[in-house]
Parts: structure tokens; sequence; C-alpha cells
DNA sequence: ATGAAAGCGCTAACAT
DNA sequence: ATGTTAGCGCTTTCAT
């Protein structure tokens, strides 16, 4: 094993300077002469040495090191997301150390271990620990917020996702389609971003002079399997809805799956729309329609708000929104049939 | 901003004994009176001292930091390695430091940014970058490769995915139901995976005395719509396959899509082997029979390897293989229909 | 332009 | 059981 062990002494060593000047090479500096400095780089060349990232941390004060949670690493959501952040800090000198926090013990003593503790210098958070956020990091904290929770809050930056509007802008088109009846598979009720986009598909409603149905609504977990058990208790209903609305693709394509089963064809028979457009949603049968939000773009806007949150502590806290877009695609169509 | 620049002299003086005996209690030695002990968490509860991990790593000479190397982080199968790999490092006291190196030059800069600089301790490749990695990499730096490549490799722990096997168990698969006409959509051939698969395609095609047909074998990207377009053009020739292998999952929607558009019945038509398992594919229409590969116990291993190979370097390396499992569901049936 | 000294916050080794 | 002294490898004063 190569013990890479070779320090900026043993470069200044052998090229017969003080470390200092080694240092200087090192970080640029103008005050070197050039005789001096290629006698630097040719022992530099020659040790194979590399400044130690640990020991320039501790003594800049600075760790380079940026931390985000999520509930996983899995969902296509997060992990979109979290490769554009990823890629942007990158780009800006910082390395993303991202850890899963599937429940609030777990984002609590992933606080301690990163924040708390200094090993980050910064902090992206994805939903949905917000309330749990405000009780254990330190205050004044650089640290960005993405998902459906806290507004107005000045300490924090924070990427806020429409999830009010997803949901109401689903129903809407639902209900522009001619649809009466409908249902909806939402995410866990516990999570904030679930309980927003309920809330904009009632309202769509009310709007329309329409009241939910409380059995038509069903609460899954986000995953496919979900959504195919959601609508297998659906189907056993005497009424049904024409047309459902689902909290993610995930689920809508669960839903479709039991439909089909069922010999209820999507969308003659009931139309279906989903959330987020996974890259699959083009090339599934029917292609669903969904909403699309994009996550490249979350990412990055977040870490950039991020690193001026560590770079300017001083800047007033940003709030950013953004939309989603329709794509209609073959999972909804017109009812009652032209 | 409480700007915690509590150190540990401030806890030392504050409780009236020397910063060294803060640091017993910190890390639990015995050597501390008991009555010592209660001033000093006293002391530390009252300034809410918290050690810096930073200054911790640099008199320890470890960081703790383990680095992981995918071509992205948004792929099911490395975001479901990186996760379980997470997981598994933090519970045994590790970070691991995840990031996408999209082509060999990316990779090799992270080289330089991670490990080169001792940033991090050991360092986890997912395919496919196994030949710069021996090239860039400082010689016996803990190091674990999971993917098709490398075998016999003495400096590094490998968990090899059994892609030639998995090429030829799905296309075992196919001939066992009666095909004989067999078309596959590959990933790009220049990432040693997607070559071994179609090598096992090809090594179960001539043990079953039959010739691979050059114009049904296409190259796609791992995307769904590579695997889309791929059909469209198979589609085009005078005579087509009766089953198509693709070599993961998306690009098997991509083919049913494609397929399906063109009134061409999946599996009545055309049968359509997968791989990976993804948490759609059971309830895709129709639902895909694939090949399942344990990527969370794959995760996991790779971790366990990866932290023996930092903290007993001198134990030899080891050579996991993992096999896969064939997932029968309904995109296969036999052929000719009974 | 270069060197010497001090220190980042901690732990390890040696005293007492 | 506790304190003192040295570093870890680097950067930042401050001299020269």
């Amino acid at each position: 094993m190569t013990q890479n062990r070779i320090t900026i002494h043993d470069v200044a060593a052998k090229a017969g300077v003080s470390h200092q000047t080694v240092s200087r090479v090192i970080n640029g500096s103008n005050n070197v002469r050039e005789k001096t400095r290629l006698k630097v780089e040719e022992a530099i060349a020659a040790l194979e040495y590399r400044p130690n990232a640990m020991a320039r941390s501790m003594a800049l004060g600075r760790t380079s090191l940026l931390a985000c949670l999520a509930p996983n690493l899995t969902d296509y959501t997060f992990a979109r997301i979290i490769e554009s952040a990823q890629m942007e800090a990158r780009q800006r000198g910082y390395f993303l150390l991202s850890a899963t926090a599937p429940d609030e013990a777990t984002f609590n003593e992933l606080l301690d271990e990163l924040v708390t503790n200094r090993r980050t210098e910064g902090l992206l958070v994805i939903d949905p620990y917000v309330a749990e956020l405000s009780r254990h990091a330190p205050a004044g904290y650089p640290t960005v917020f993405v998902g459906s929770g806290v507004q107005n809050n000045e300490n924090v930056d924070t990427v806020a996702l429409q999830d009010e509007e997803v949901g109401y802008e689903a129903t809407r088109h639902l209900l522009a389609l001619g649809h009466q009846h409908l249902g909806m598979v939402t995410g866990p009720l516990n999570e904030a971003c679930a309980r927003k986009r309920a809330n904009g598909f009632e309202r769509a409603l009310q709007e329309a002079g329409l009241t939910p149905r409380p059995e038509w609504i069903l609460e899954g977990d986000w995953s496919p399997e979900s959504g195919y058990t959601a609508f297998n208790q659906l189907a056993q209903q005497t009424e049904q809805p024409t047309a459902i609305f689902a909290q993610n693709d995930q689920m809508a394509v669960g839903v479709i799956h039991s439909a089909q089963e069922k010999q209820i064809s999507v969308p003659a028979q009931l139309s279906i729309i989903g959330v987020d457009d996974i890259p699959l949603a083009e090339h599934l049968t029917p292609p669903l329609t969904t909403l699309q939000q994009d996550f490249q773009h979350i990412g990055r806007e977040a870490i950039k708000l991020l690193i001026q949150a560590v770079e300017q502590p001083q800047a007033p806290r940003q709030h950013l929104r953004l939309s989603t877009v329709l794509i209609q695609r073959h999972s909804t169509q017109p009812y009652p049939l032209p």
C-alpha cells in the first residue's frame, strides 16, 4: 500500500524551501518566484504529493460538505433531486452527503451526527420532517427545505412544491373532461404533501359544486402496491368513480393494474391521472397523464440557495415556488364518451 | 446564529479541569472520577458543547467517510444499492458520500477530489469504470467494485453481478418456452455489463443449436425510450422474433409499448423478458417476467467488504458472486401456442 | 519573495 | 485519576 503520507513538509524539505512556500504554491499565491515555484512543483510531482483535504478543512474551518436528508434514496423524485443537487454542489466546490431519514428518530440522530458536530456546513431537507428540523437544528444553521411544509420561515430557505396546486390542477383536468364522480388515492396523510394534494382535490371539487365522497378517497403509501390495493377496495363498492386522481405515478400504475385485472378499461371506462412524470410514464399502457415537476431544477435551485446560505449567512432567506405542468397522455379521456 | 464555537477548552475551563479530562469524559474513559465526570457533563450541558467532527478526524487520522461512485443516482438499480449501502455504513459508524461519475473524465476527477486527497477512507465503485480505477486509484486504497468487470483482482474486493448468467438464464427461459426466434435489446455495448449479458444470450442460443441473428440484436442505452426505438426498428424488418430479451426492465417497457402500439399483443404474439425487477414490474400490463437481483443485499455486502478493507487492510480481498432469480410473470408465454 | 511562529479542536503519550 | 506536552497537516498572521 502506497501510504500516501507525504506531507507539505516532505515537499518543503525536498525542494529546499519552507513548508509555507509550498503552501503558497499549492494555493497559487503570486508571492513566489518563478524559479522557486518550479522547484516546488518538481518536488510535488516527484513525491506525488497531494494536499490532505481533512487538514485543510481543519485549518480553514470549512468542510466543503453539505448534507441532504430524505426519507429514502430510491423514490424517483428524491433520487432525481439528490442527483442534480449533488452535481450542482460539486460544480460549486462542495460535496453532498445524502442519508436516509425514514423516521423522526433517525432524522434527529442524523442531525446530531452531521449538523450539530459541524461535519457538514449546510443542510438540505427533503420532506417531510420540517417540524422536527426547527426543533433540533442549531438556530441559524444554513438550511434549505424542499417540500410542502414551512412557509414564511425567516430562518431557512425553502423551495416550495406546489402540492395544493398539484391536487387542484389534476382534479381540474378530470373535471374539465366532464367527470363528475371522482376518486382519489392519497399518500400517507401524516405527510403534509399528501394532505395538501388532498386539499387541492377538495377545493377543485367544491368550486365545481361537487362534494367529495369519503368512500372514494383511499390512503396509500406512494407504492404501486398501495394503489393496487386501493382500487381493489374501491371496486367492491356499489357505486364507483369514473376518474381517479392518484397522488403519484407509482400508485396510478397500481390502480391501472387493478382496474385492468377487473376488465375495466383505462381510459374508456376509468380515467386516471398521476403525479411526477416518472420516466416510465410515457411508455405505460396506456401512457399516463400526469403532472410534471422539474426535479432536476428543484435540486439545482435548492443547492444554490444552500450554498448562498453558507457563504452569505447575512443575506435574507429566499422562498422559491415551483410550478408543475400537466402532461396529457392517454390514461384520461372525456366523460361521458362523445 | 448560535455560533457553536464552544470547544473542549471552554468546557474544561467551566468545569475547572484540563481539556484532556473533558476528552476522557467524551470518549467514555474509565479513568475519570464519578464526581469529575458529573462536573464535566454539567459544563457540557450548560455550554451545549458538541465535539467537532473535523478536529476529531484530524487527530485520529480517520474521516469515517466512504465514497461511492456510480454513473448516476436515479437508475433504480444504483439507487437501491446506494441506499442500502448508506444505511449499512451508517450503522457501522461511517457515512457514505455518493457522487455521479457519468463519464471517465468525471470519474478521474472524483478520484482526485475524494480518494487521492484522503477525504474518504474507502471507495465503492458501481460499474462501469473498472479499468479506470486501477489506473488512477492509489495502489492499496480500500476499494470495492460492484459490477461485471474485474475478476481475480487481488487488490480490491469485488461483488460480481452475474451478468453472463443473467443473459443466459433469461434466454434459457425463452428457449424453454419453445421460442426459436429470439431478439435482444442490449445496454450500451461499451459497458461490460451489457456485453456479458449479450454473451450469455449467445451462449444459450448456441447450446440450443441456434444462431443469433444480428439484425435482431439492437443496442439501447437502458432507457425506456431506447427500448421503444429499438422495437420500432425491429418491426420494420421482414422477419421478426417471437420473443425478446431486453437487458433491463426499462427497455422492456419501451419494447412492450412499441409492440402494443403496433397491435402486437404481449405475450400472445411476442414474449418479453427484462432484468432488474423494478418495483413497477409487477404492476405493468402485462406484469413483467424478469430476473431479480437483490440490490439491497448487494449494497449491504459491498459496504461490509469495504469497511473490512478499511479496518483490516491485511486481510485477503474477497470476491462475492451473487445470483439472480427468475420472476416469471405474464409478459412471456409458451410458443407456439398450445 | 520567503520564513518562523501560532493555531484550528481534538487525541495520544507521557508524566504525576 | 488528572494534567502537561506534542502533534495531526494545513493556513494565516507577522516578521524579515
